[in-house]
DNA sequence: CGTGCATTTGACCACCTTCAATAAAGGTGG
DNA sequence: CCACCTTTATTGAAGGTGGTCAAATGCACG
């Protein structure tokens, strides 16, 4: 690997041990049971789920799946946070999406993963084969009409994801980002209003905005002295101007 | 309108007007049935959803619908070439995609539409009421899985298109458009192969690849000394290169 | 043949990147 | 618990890709 390309394959990922699994997870008492797409599920349809999925524990910084392996399961998050992305060829990365507990990865894929995930920090995981899952939406209409009005609402956000990257400048970005982040932190972690974590890298943010780590580091420090953020010491941030944050996320 | 953003706003569509309904669709002969997502429907099935579906015709440039406007329906493309559309406050746009026969959308949206879409020839047009559609769902199972699927794929579209935004330069963009245009446009129209079609403009264009219209006319010139391709007077492009195109438009 | 719009081309500029150095944070072993 | 080292983040200076502004050319249509 030459220098010149090290930045963009940032290997912080040391592979695929130290990760655990466990049989037949029980759903039933299952953390994201109730913020995931098995919400739909009653309390015998979650057993037929339960049937075909595992649980699976990964440390910090380890590879879930590789864009272009064959595609056998769907992982559902049960604790954690998941970065998905894709590779040009000569390393630059655009991260896709960080997931969090409730979301699944794995479904919007043809034969091959059509994106890597890794952790970002120690994760459970319900890995469920995606074959048997997509066979078992005929017994369970309800769960395929839940996971459509989820791959509804990603596509949606995508498409503001798009927006964000080819038509926002350096400074809108990361305040859209910090916003999302907020919300879905929100959810997560029990933190004060206006409080926000980001338990993600800035190599990550920027390789999920489109930017350099360097753009993003200054942008930080922009926000930082004009009071519409304070640092609380990674990973935690103080929004401060909330409002102030909305409008120049929205393009001023 | 300032002359500062006039560039941005393109208003380039005169209104809606210029538009001729038909009542009950007969989806039996419909041109697209077999293209889009009504294919896996049989002849039984068929007229359920020719029941809640009407005819539309609209002339080049005219608006189908506006981002914000509630989103009574869902519209599949029977004939001509759509774009869909998001814009900030000031009026900077992202074209999300470039839609024809057979694709529909409408569908991610939440209560009003999350993008305008706007004719860029003349394009007949399916509509459905998306609540009536949803409906169908339970009593045609097996069109909601084809929704899912179609809608599946799309989101991995979108995962390449993030990639190419954040990540390609205006070359490696340029060339992957053309790629996807190539495709797509050999579905519509039968050209020959190494030829391709655009309908839509530099402006069209440069929106939706994150860049200017200088800078998409910039490129075209590049390509066309490098003699990867040869503009056949508008709308039609020959592919003199197509392995080197290929090449540029995966990063080098 | 002239008008109006789209596209191309040119000159200059700015935002973000690249390259490089420094600072801060985190992890390991003594 | 602190010294040492590695990794990550910040900051600075210089450069390039693509953007902005402006003019010219091409093309369709009346």
């Amino acid at each position: 690997m030459t220098s010149m390309n090290e930045r963009h394959f940032t290997p912080n990922c040391v592979g695929d041990g130290y990760s655990s699994v466990s049989n037949a997870g029980s759903c039933e008492q299952c953390v994201a049971r109730h913020i995931s797409m098995c919400s739909v599920l009653n309390e015998n349809e979650i057993g037929i789920i339960s049937s075909i999925s595992k649980n699976i524990t990964k440390q910090t910084k380890q590879i879930i799946c590789t864009e272009g392996d064959t595609a056998k399961y769907l992982y559902n998050i049960k604790k954690g946070c998941v970065r998905i992305s894709k590779m040009l060829v000569d390393g630059r990365r655009q991260i896709i999406g960080f997931l969090f507990p409730g979301e699944f990865f794995g479904l919007a894929c043809t034969n091959g993963y059509s994106y890597s995930a890794e952790t970002i920090t120690e994760t459970d995981l319900c890995q469920m084969p995606r074959t048997q899952l997509f066979q078992k939406f005929s017994e369970l209409p309800s769960l395929g009409q839940k996971v459509l009005e989820i791959t509804r609402t990603e596509l949606q956000f995508t498409h503001d994801q798009m927006l964000l990257l080819g038509r926002k400048r350096a400074k809108e970005k990361l305040c859209s980002f910090l916003l999302t982040m907020q919300n879905k932190s929100s959810l997560v972690k029990n933190i004060e209003k206006n409080q926000l974590f980001l338990p993600m890298s800035r190599s990550d943010i920027a390789d999920y905005l489109g930017l350099t780590i360097e753009t993003v580091s200054r942008q930080f420090t922009i926000l930082t002295k004009e009071k519409i953020i304070s640092l609380e010491g990674n990973p935690l941030i103080n929004i401060l101007d909330l409002g102030r944050m909305e409008i120049i996320a929205s393009g001023e």
